[in-house]
Order: structure tokens, then sequence, then C-alpha cells
DNA sequence: TTTATTTACGCAAACGTTCCCGATAACGAT
DNA sequence: ATCGTTATCGGGAACGTTTGCGTAAATAAA
């Protein structure tokens, strides 16, 4: 179905006037008389003229939207993430397009190529948990091509990035555990590629060195598809209970990993607390509803998605390349409540 | 920062040769000789040309991309239906355009207005809390803009819809409550204009009158911003139990309202299922590991904007206008779990 | 040899805007 | 009467592509 909408032409037709008088009279040029003015804006209020912001962006070479790679929309932590883009991206009059790599450093090299072919000005990525070569990215960056990366960053790209303390995420929680009797703190994570997943172990196992506990690499059990699918981290979560000593408390990096861990352990009948204690990265908002109350560290995600855009506009809007690049890190929360709270200490 | 693209013309001055010949050698078309389309194809590598989709879409007068209004990113169901919409618009070469209403009319409005300025083929759309007034959508419509739509809908506007049936989740929802021993079954609920809103309390009263069951209006209240801000859904629930006779049972209509509902009895110290059992309309992910496990109503939501999104697809790349439209009514599934099934029948 | 057909390419218009240059008319100043 | 201003408008190129039409050369048919 074709659907027709009125041009400038249109107007200038009905006015008997050139498509220049118009223009300029829409945009209230000081060259045309306020007479022609109101005859032109009365027409097109008439006619409900709307500008045509692809022949704008043809004209202007930017198209007013940017593009967002994410791993997946489903998400706690990334449908906030995009809340807060929207935000901005709306505030400025950007549009905003959204594409999901769902974990596939194949979906992520065709989309990043898809948008970045000049449909969109600039680009938020958080990267998939796949990626390991960076060379789509680079190149696209050495072009000169406005990027900011969020989340899942690489040191290899330089420009804006906007993360949390991962580190002091992962360390907070885990010295927690330790603060609460669990000597056996497993670590459930995603693929090593990540950079999320290096500074959450980092900060695993830096308290556990500082409380005196050792570091058990098989303790770690890493997801390479970040819990896509659910049989990897029941897979995950089973190896660490085929171990000698199994873990009285486990350290899940991410949303997906830590609702997953939950599910798995419950179907395994063992009880949290009681059997083995819990606390994972999550930005569930009914973290107080879970069974038994879950402690979580909580990402400003919003927040997060506020930061990237605004750097990236700030990128896409500059007149002069920018050399200078900006970290920006966001604090993570410890909300604690009683997954993570040992029962046999305060029983009777 | 401008970013400089290699162009049509770039290939065309390089090569020696007209711009028409380049895109046709591009397009491989019959009247190019293979020797030429192998000079402007190596060409075309080597520069890394990428075609414009903006130039294409002033001259297709097709953007290639779909809009999408809901009121809230961040939410269970929406973000499990944007989900399916980009899935099918990815597979379909389409981009998804998304904004948020956050329930107010005046977004909504903005939005409508904005995405269809040209800037896409089309719209999916669920209507905000606040919408009563349609004539937004109406003059869209009338002028032969594709729009499909989905969740909450409205019969004032003749084109694809796609929503589950209500009537029968909210049916089967309070029949199960009734089977279970519930007298006093209260139902919290969205705004009165939403057709979800209807549906859901109409098949709610239905469930109660065939079992013999009085309807009680001061058992159904109404959230008017569907409980944007939690103090609405607070305010609902604390009326419920101000009632000379306390509802033994609260039937929830909506992902939000549900979880709110929850949160706010857990505040006011009253248990589920003992002080009294919950069913809600919900998708999220992790319903078995709330405290009780949840009964909800499930959307087929991945479904829905699949659906939807084949439909507006379908709509737009019509030759012919259509005026023969589609209803898809998809079946909620009741995941029935012990927050519904009252304890005092099963004690001792 | 002449004519008709094919092959292979270029010209230019078009999509909807903006904006640089002119162009015209009216008017006051010389 | 001539000139410079000012006010007001139009012509046309440009953004990157596609495509109808024209046309030259080469080939085939007569």
């Amino acid at each position: 179905m074709k659907f027709e909408a009125v041009t400038i032409k249109d107007i200038a037709r009905a006015l008997g006037i050139s498509t220049s008088t118009v223009s300029r009279a829409l945009r209230d040029s000081y060259e045309i008389s306020p007479e022609t003015k109101q005859l032109v804006l009365d027409c097109a209020e008439k006619l409900n003229y709307r500008p045509n912001p692809i022949a704008l962006s043809l004209k202007e070479r930017r198209s007013r939207s940017i593009g967002v790679v994410v791993c997946e929309i489903a998400n706690n932590f990334f449908s906030q993430v995009i809340n807060g883009i929207e935000s901005i991206a709306y505030d400025k009059g950007y549009n905003v397009i959204i594409s999901q790599s769902r974990e596939s450093y194949d979906r992520e090299v065709i989309d990043l190529q898809y948008l970045a072919s000049r449909s969109v000005d600039g680009l938020l990525i958080s990267l998939s948990t796949e990626t390991n070569d960076l060379s789509h990215l680079k190149a696209l960056h050495a072009k000169g091509f406005p990027i900011v990366l969020f989340d899942r960053i690489t040191e290899e790209i330089n420009t804006h990035k906007v993360i949390v303390d991962n580190f002091k995420g992962a360390y907070d929680a885990t010295e927690h555990l330790i603060r609460n009797g669990h000597t056996r703190i497993a670590a459930l994570t995603n693929s090593e590629f990540l950079s999320i997943t290096h500074e959450r172990v980092a900060g695993y196992k830096e308290a556990l060195i500082a409380n005196g506990q050792k570091v058990y690499e098989d303790y770690i059990q890493h997801c390479f598809y970040g819990g896509m699918m659910f049989e990897e981290i029941e897979d995950a979560v089973n190896k660490l209970f085929t171990q000698r000593h199994k873990p009285d408390a486990i350290f899940a990096t991410s949303d997906k990993l830590t609702t997953g861990c939950l599910k798995t352990l419950k179907r395994r009948g063992l009880k949290v607390p009681d059997d083995v204690s819990v606390v994972g990265f999550s930005n569930t908002d009914i973290a107080e509803l879970i069974d038994p109350p879950l402690t979580v560290v909580r990402q400003p995600a919003f927040e997060m998605g506020k930061d990237a855009t605004e750097l990236l506009l700030q990128l896409i809007e500059s007149k002069r390349p920018i050399k200078e690049f900006e970290k920006r890190i966001l604090t993570p929360e410890l909300q604690i409540r009683e997954s993570s709270i040992k029962k046999i200490f305060v029983a009777e």
C-alpha cells in the first residue's frame, strides 16, 4: 500500500509560488514577507504538511537516529538500559534503532554493518559473549564513526565507555558471603572473552585472597553462551556440585546466570540459603519476592543508558574530532537479603 | 564529527564511467558487460562501498523500518513482544524503531506523529492506559498508513489486531480460584479505557456468576496509570483490605499490577496464600522462584510480536489496499502454582 | 552494401529538502 | 533620469540512488 504524503511542492503548487519560498516561509526566514509566511503556514496546516525526515537526512547527511546493539532485549538489565537510552534520545529528538545479537558474534557483525551503513549517526554497543575478534568494530571506529561502548566493553577501542565498577561489585558480594561464614564460594560466570567476566572474577578472587581464602579454579564455572540456553547453566551448576567439596555459596555474575542458578538449585531440591547461599548480579525488580529474598548486586542500568547516550550525542554533535575519551564508572549496589545469610548460625 | 562514506559516484569517478553504469553493475543488470561488472564489483569491494539506505528510502518512498509504540520497554511482557517483533523484522530486512509512551496520552500522540511522518513504513502499537481519544490514530489510519494494533486495542479502528483471549485468561484464573475454595475474589486492574481491562474484568465477572458468586464492584480496583507509580497499586490494595469483608483472593490483570500487589501484601505482612491468594497476568520468567511460587496467566508475548509484525509487513508490502482485516486471538496459559492454593484445606 | 537488431553505456529526471545565487520591482537619494 | 538599496521571490544545484530513454558501435540479416 502506497501512502501518499503532502510535500512542500504541494503547498507551492496550491499557492502558485516556488518551493524555495515555501521552504523559507516554513523556516521563518527574514526574506519572506509576513503575508506570504502566513499564507504558507495556513496552507501547511490545512494540508497537514509534515516535513520528510528522510529527505532531510539525505540533505544534511545525518539521520538523527542512533543504533543500539545488545545481546537481548528481554532482560531486566538491558531493557532498563534501553529505557535510559530512549529517555535521552527522545529529549534530543533522536530515534533509537535496536538490534539484538542474541549473543552471536555473527549476528553482531551483521547488525553493525547494517546499522552503520549510514542509517544511524552513531552506535551504542554492549558486546556479545561470543565476541573475541573486534575488527568489525575497529574498522568502523577507524573511519570516524561515533561509537560508545557500555557494560561489556573492550580496551582495544579508544572511545567513550560506560561501565559499573564490576570489580567492586564482585568484591563486595564475595566479601559479604565470607563475612557470613562461607568458606567454599563458587562463581558462575560468563564467557572469558567478556570484560565483565574478567573484572567480576578478579573482584571475586581478590576478596577471597584478602580474606585469607584460597582460589579454586574448579569453583569458577564459565558459561560460554551466557546462559542463552538453560542447559548451559544447569551443567555448570551440576559441575559445581560434583566436586569433592561442594560449595556452600554461589556468586553468579549476571542476571540470566543468577535466575538460572536459582532454578537449577530448586529443581535439584537444594535449599537456599540452608544448603547453599546465593548472591548474584541482577536487576530484577522482584528480588524481594523471591524465595528466599535474593541478595543482589544491582547495577544502575537506567543511568548507564543515559550516560552512554549523552556521551554518544556529544560525539556525534561535536564539530571537530574528539581525541580525549572518557570512561565513566558507575557504582553498583549490594542489596543484602536472606539468600546469602547462612541460617545455621542464626538458628536456635 | 562528519563521517564521510564512499558513494556510487566515487566508484564511477575511479573507473571513469557513469554512475548509472555503476548502479546497474551493482544490481547485476543484463545490459552491463561482464568485464565492467567485475571492474565495478572489485572497486566497490576495495573502497568498501555500502549503499546509502537513506537515498534509497527517498527514491523508493519507503524506509524499510517499522515503528513500535508501547507503554514501557522495561516490562517482561512488552520486552518479550519486542523480541518477537525484532525476530521477524530482522528476517525481512526491516529496522525496528521503538518509542515508549510511558502510559501518557500526550507522549503517545507525539510518538505517533514523529514516527508516522514517513520515517517508518508502518506502525505497531499497544495503547497507553491514559488513551481515550483515538483521533490521532484514526487520522493516520484514514490516510492509509499501515497500522497493526496489539494487546491494548480498540474497536474504533478497522485494521489487523493481535490479542490474547483475555476473557478466557481471566475466566480461567477466576474459576481456578473459586474451585480452590475462594469466595471473596477481588480484581486489581488497569484503567477503564483499556480493552484488556474490559475483557479481563468481563471474564472475571462471568466466572463469578457462572459459579454462583456475586459480583461486588467494590472488589474491583482500577489503577488509572497502570501502576506506573507504586503508590497507586498500594492504595488500591489497601482499599481492598478496608472493606467490611476482606478479600480472600486477588486477581491482578497485568504484570506490573501482579508484582506490585505482591510487594504490597508482603509489606503489609499478609501471607500468600494463607491470608490471601494471588493469581495474576504475568510474563515473568521467575514465577516459580517467587515465595510462594506464583500462579500466573501467561501470554504468548513472543508470538504476539511475531504475528503482529507479519500482519504489518503484509499490509505494507501489499500492492492494493487491503479491506479485509484479521483479528488474531492467541491463547493465554494458566500456570498453576502455590500462590492460589488455599493451605487451610490442605493442612493437618 | 544497406538495413535491422543487439550490446553496452551515458544523460537526465526523480525522490523532498535546503540554500546559494540571481532577478525583479519599488523606493529614496542623487 | 540614473543609481544604489532593500524587500521579496524564483531557479537550480545538491544530497545518493534508480531507471527510462537515447545513442553509438558492433553484429546479424537482407
